[in-house]
DNA sequence: CTAAGTGCAAAATGTTTGCATACTT
DNA sequence: AAGTATGCAAACATTTTGCACTTAG
């Protein structure tokens, strides 16, 4: 487990400050880079970097490797203690780039089976569905 | 759907000889690229990430994006046609990186809830379970 | 005062692309 | 002959790193 002391610093502050108003959206390491060069108060990107990796860390943060060549998306869990508690997986559509939100109890069934039948322990927030989404289902036949 | 006219090239021929030869594990493009170069019999590494790509198209390799920042792994999935029927879960495991290949029945149940549901078609083919495997989840606990 | 964080610019990586050439059909 | 595929090198995009400097505890 990573888990060195934390500074406060005035960049974490903004930062997390920025990323909680982000909740249930999905932001890349670019995003957030931009927003803060836009509002004439730059972060510089190594932080945001290595920030974002220390909140994945501490579990305030998701990150999705939706695909290679494609940057990774993160997204806000709050800054509560979620110990397996809280779940959320995400369907990712293939053709449209559209993240649905999981968060119903039929999903727990498959971790129990995996951690029954396979003693395989399943991280929900770092599971990703990939397919297609309903709109995409039907044009695509 | 990407599926233009193949034409049967020598490299196409021997990339699918080898990739055949390593069906039930899992290897980068560079892995492919290492190969033939040591083999005497190098392939452009264009070429590789084009046949690659291709054959993902056509059913016949699976890719996967484990993170990003991490190449891409591709599976030799048999050249026989797919037709929703065969189907192949895999579990990654976060720590010591094992995949596991999943078969079961009991995984079908979650792709027709997603479907019923949620109306989200699951792509068996690209959908990793992320979390820790048996041993790793011991030593980590 | 010490350890950690910041920011810049420079690597490092994996993947894609432009283009002239070679091969398939 | 027409349409693809190949391979090289250059281009890309994202993420990481080295290092001098600043800041928090």
């Amino acid at each position: 487990m990573t888990m060195k002391p934390k500074y406060k610093t005035k960049q974490r502050e903004v930062l997390l400050s920025y990323l909680k108003s982000t909740t249930g959206s999905h932001i890349t390491a670019g995003d957030v880079c931009d927003y803060f060069k836009e509002q004439g108060t730059p972060i510089g990107q190594a932080t945001v970097y290595r920030q974002l990796e220390s909140l994945v860390d501490e579990g305030i943060m998701n990150k999705y490797n939706i695909d290679s060549n494609t940057p990774a998306c993160f997204e806000y869990m709050g800054e509560e203690v979620h110990q397996g508690e809280a779940f959320c997986f995400h369907a990712k559509c293939g053709e449209c780039g559209k993240l649905i939100h999981l968060h119903c109890e039929e999903i727990l069934k498959i971790k129990n089976h995996l951690l029954k039948d396979h003693g395989f322990v399943l991280d929900d927030r770092r599971t990703v569905f990939y397919g297609l989404c309903e709109d995409c289902a039907k044009s695509a036949e």
